[in-house]
DNA sequence: CTGAAAGCGCTTACAG
DNA sequence: CTGAAAGCGCTTACAG
């Protein structure tokens, strides 16, 4: 059970093996060799079942046809269906990806980018933990494409696909404002994150745009790592501190889920008592609320967009002319606001 | 910036490749090299950054340490959990991964199989598609080492871990009938998959050994593709019609999920007016009821045990011992039931 | 103890 | 138009 070579077909079509190797690469033409050789060659080709060591393939031409995805975590859904997409765009392209995780720890990330280097990946996507700079800029001294989504490293200058939180929450926030509503609180995570951020100037300024001055500005900030329970109580506590309020953002799924369970635990009904507005997508809206809007995360644009960058880079050698691309979330009204 | 090769280090080392390449890989010693010279051979190595070239590694030795993963589709939690685990298990044993998702489609599934076969992958790990019989005793002829999970064909004598469907429902039946409900109904799904109808003979048979015959047990079968409108609409009108039910035991997450909304919209509670057991955990469960019972699939043990038992053939080229492993799933209690 | 050489399966510049 | 040959970077059987 043998596998069939280059060498064995030569030897059945009575050629040499480079004759084989110029037909099977679409180059007979180029090469003048005649059509009868070509088709002997193809048939034989075709009834051994012959299929091109990739091995060397790879090693003779120095390309490997393999590309390095990394995430911050396969099991979340968010990434997993980002991979999904990256996926089957690259194998209709002709790539293969190797995938793993690095779980925000910067020394994994670390460790996996040396290991899809020794496994000869020829370009990297990555959503990179903090602390991975470094890392990454040696990959473009090696003069490996890389492409950064979802995340960024200001001033590094490498081609990033993300998305643009600022207008999508502010999309949202005119959403509600021009609906009427004013009294709007916005509950978020402390954490020193560039997305989170951004989502939370777009609240203040969208508000200020319809005359709510920042004073007025109800902002509830949680602990990063605090459990759900915990989460569920403080988010409680505030709403019943503030009994005016017409509307609740949250610039994360999971704050809407905590937010939803402290809605339901007051006994209030959405959107009667209170609007909710959610950055992100989650299963459980899908049954629990009608009344809840959503800002969906553009993931399909994200993964196509930059799996395209960087095959281009990799054929044409040339980089993308815009450095940061944004990719815009989409609205979604489940019910009436 | 040129990588550096056996020959630059030979160079340096005053050596010849081959020594080079015996005492990189541990074989100094057996070759009798002195130690001075093996010394000398890695100081160099290290101060140059010496990385072998894996591509050449594989021409050579006909070892690619690259295994190939199937899911059915990585977006979904269960699948994707899956593969980070055996991801980590296979890093660590010096294995990368080239996952890919079938979709449940055949076609696409034998595709995958032929791909990764180009791509020298050394062992795969599975979890088939109907229909992939043939293409994965293809894959046994070639003597390609392969592992199925959660999904098996039956006297196709391929080492599959699984999990124990039965036992599983068994135990959670066991739970509720100890418990002292009778009347409990089983709401599945209208599929001719082997899963599946373990879990409903698991049903019948615990029912029927706390002696409740089949004539009086309550079975519903929801059509396999039916939306989630349809399914809540059904299990409400089946909840109506059987007034006097005590429990519900759901074979599978998202019959859950359409079970508590139904459950919801008839205002009742749980486990106050129904006990329910559902097989499989889902994010939902954690935050809307305190009252139900899980059985947790044991993602864990399955990921590791197969990616073992594939390491295991393809170290030693030896067969498993036994054939079909089982792997018991845990009842977990949100609250009392 | 060490070195020279073959060869894994390809691709491609070169000579004829 | 076709063929002989080099070489990608390794490993390993063989000779000394």
């Amino acid at each position: 059970m043998k596998r069939v070579s280059i060498k064995d077909i030569a030897r059945q079509a009575g050629v040499v093996p480079s004759t084989v190797s110029f037909v099977l690469n679409g180059k007979a033409k180029e090469m003048r060799i005649s059509d009868e050789v070509a088709n002997k060659v193809r048939a034989v080709a075709e009834e051994t079942g012959y299929e091109p060591n990739r091995t060397a393939v790879s090693l003779r031409t120095g390309r490997t046809k393999i590309l390095g995805l990394i995430v911050e975590d396969i099991s979340n859904v968010f990434f997993a269906k980002l991979a999904k997409i990256i996926e089957d765009e690259a194998y209709a392209m002709g790539y293969k990806i190797l995938y793993c995780s690095t779980e925000n720890d910067k020394e994994k990330g670390c460790e996996l980018v040396k290991m899809l280097l020794h496994q000869q990946v020829e370009g990297f996507l990555i959503t990179p933990a903090a602390g991975m700079e470094r890392e990454i800029s040696r990959l473009v001294e090696l003069n490996k494409p890389v492409v950064m989504m979802d995340r960024y490293f200001p001033g590094m200058n490498i081609p990033s696909v993300l998305v643009d939180n600022y207008g999508g929450v502010k999309e949202g926030m005119e959403h509600l404002l021009n609906k009427g509503y004013r009294k709007i609180a916005f509950i978020t995570v402390d954490l020193n994150q560039i997305q989170m951020q951004q989502r939370e100037t777009a609240y203040v300024e969208t508000m200020k745009a319809y005359g709510i001055p920042e004073e007025e500005q109800v902002v509830l900030k949680l602990p990063y790592k605090s459990n759900a329970a915990n989460a569920v109580d403080r988010i409680s506590e505030f709403i019943k501190e503030h009994q005016d309020l017409e509307a609740i953002f949250f610039p994360t799924n999971y704050l809407g889920v905590y937010g939803l369970e402290s809605i339901k635990n007051l006994g209030l009904s959405i959107p009667g008592d209170l609007a909710i507005v959610c950055f992100d997508d989650h299963d459980i809206f899908r049954l629990y609320t009608p009344g809840i809007t959503i800002i969906k995360q553009p993931i399909e644009e994200i993964a196509t967009t930059a799996i395209h960058l960087l095959t281009n880079q990799l054929e044409d050698k040339q980089q993308a002319e815009e450095l940061y691309i944004f990719k815009k979330p989409s609205l979604v009204l489940r019910g009436s606001t």
